[in-house]
DNA sequence: CATGAATGAGTATTCATTCAT
DNA sequence: CATGAATGAATACTCATTCAT
């Protein structure tokens, strides 16, 4: 072990066996954003990597733990932003505003990841796919927020249950749509998401296009 | 052939035909409702009738033919059904309402078909559905009847592909919710969606929960 | 379909499903015999015949099925001897007799099963070897038939566990040696277990080498 | 190297390199014990110590080799104790007497070298036990002295061969069915096969169970 | 001599599809 | 047109062994 090394807190093997598994990772990024978690062989992971196939398995168990690990690794992030979004809302309007552009922003700003989720929505989709339980979890946690302020009176009494999907509906599809639209307009997206939100499209027609 | 059958305008053969693909198309309604698309085999549909293995490729060319003669059943029906109420339409607080109180009544109905269509639903939590193309299409219909409106001016100018998109994502996810809800409430679902569409949620805590 | 087929009552299809059947029983024969239960793999039994690898599982559902089905053959057979070699037993000196003969001569006239026998007693065979279940089911219906012999009184009171345990020890070991000597002699084989279970080793040296 | 080192006669590494040994034996014991040698992995028994899995090339050359040690070890134990036992014997009857009562006494005393024997007996219900090569040694020499008893006149001359397998044979099955007894009773056992094989079963009903 | 990560050959099994009958 | 047996490509995963550190 070099000086270097102990310097550092990690040997060279510690070191590789990081890389090694960011390899891993980064090619099962690109792989399944290709050709989506069904259609996805850990074969073709490891094929994008200069790593022999029983390697994969020393750092994961399965296709679908990689995947999971790629899927949480997300999930985690935006759903953090989301909450920490709404906990800087002072009322009603801002809890919806923030909610949206902070989505809009994340994917806007990360396409590769865009192109993962896309890539997974696909028929052959894996039940833990980003979106089911990563995306679930972040309908759940918004609905609590939401419910605890109903209860604080903050914002108006409404099916939380159907405001909350709602919301989630609309900013899947709305995502989409901004998406594949040329310039990229994460804020327009969420300005007319909030909009609709908060006032509906009767008067949407007059100022906003 | 006999005088019978040359009565019906169809000969034995031609009836057996359609019987055995009837029952092929049952067997894959079933299979793919319980099992979804990815794990569903064509063994396992065939399996549900009492014809031979090759029999099945006498009908389809493959499994992925059948989920589509399926799907497109289901989503030709529901297409036709929601353009004919957008037809009836006189102004748009009619064209939002007309559209969802169908969307919503034709699930609540068909509980079978929303197993289906629930077990196919792409994992996103934003529930792209059945099979995609046919919601795809169905969007671009509403798109185009709403553009035309907006251009005789009877409804007022948005931007129409995130106004189609945002009608699709609430319909798939407050349909959702409305399926886990006892008893089905069809109509309470249409009212929410469209108070939304049309005021927002500002207005909603007062008379409606 | 031909006339002889139709004669016969089988069709040519049924026909060739059997011939199959039994090519890869026979096959699997072959390579237990000569590689053991554990070393040997489905690929090795159907490279042995002219049939693809998947064709296997039309037959058989795993490798430990079709060494199931080898070993149960056997096994049945073996045993129904056993058991009518018994029954015809007017006395214990019969009883004991026609054991051995039974047994003894069994394996001298068939070699290759007895190949089979011997090379699933390595190390790595399969709980369900031949001579597992099979040889501990032929023990308890030794030990039946001698329970019931002991309480009708033809035979002496003896430790009827110790007994037939004894005489299963004494079968596998005599007939492994037996079967090493040449010329095969079954017979001699028997004549000696025989006199070793009637009366012991003191009186043997007088006239029987 | 320490002094102290020095004055025990052995280096630290000497030391160390005898204890990863007996480390790698003791868990091998157990494992094969609990697996049985076809089950059990290299990772199996490795797992089962403080070591690294390499280290445990340095001591053994395979699984096998392992197998070979531990087998080794109780063999030649068990050899020697028969050896001696029939050294002693000053007549036919206690040739075979003490063969038997040492053999069960040894198995009712060790009960863990039972399990692993028991293990990784063949399967063939004839118990050719603990790897086949020891027990053939074992018999071999059993063999010799016998031979050269029936040489010097001790023991009446029969055919050695038989005989020999048949003690084998009747001690391996004896044996199995008295450590499925509860108590053990190790000299009962003895007293069984040592009149068995003295005259026969014809006087057993008389005075012994 | 200890470590433990990397290796990659090896196996059972599934399944869509074909095609002789 | 129905049949259903045959096909064989394809995949996930294991494990004994090596070797750089």
């Amino acid at each position: 072990m070099s000086l270097q090394q102990q310097a550092a807190g990690r040997t060279r093997r510690e070191t590789n066996r990081e890389n090694n598994r960011d390899a891993i990772l980064e090619a099962a990024r690109v792989v399944f954003a290709e050709l989506g978690h069904g259609a996805t062989t850990v074969r073709d992971i490891i094929r994008r990597t200069d790593l022999a196939s029983g390697t994969f398995y020393n750092y994961f168990e399965s296709k679908e733990a990689v995947y999971q690990a790629l899927t949480d690794e997300i999930g985690n992030e935006l759903r953090a932003k989301l909450s920490a979004a709404r906990a800087k809302a002072k009322n009603f309007e801002e809890f919806v505003e923030n909610s949206f552009f902070t989505y809009f922003r994340y994917y806007a700003e990360k396409p590769q990841i865009y192109n993962l989720v896309r890539a997974n929505r696909t028929l052959d989709a894996f039940p833990s796919s980003l979106s089911g339980q990563q995306a679930q979890n972040g309908l759940k946690e918004m609905r609590r927020d939401m419910e605890k302020a109903m209860a604080d009176g903050v914002i108006p009494q409404v099916d939380a249950g159907y405001v909350t999907v709602s919301m989630g509906g609309v900013a899947f599809s709305v995502r989409d749509e901004m998406m594949a639209r040329n310039p990229l307009d994460p804020d327009g997206a969420a300005r007319f998401a909030t909009r609709l939100f908060l006032s509906g499209l009767s008067g949407m027609g007059d100022d906003e296009k």
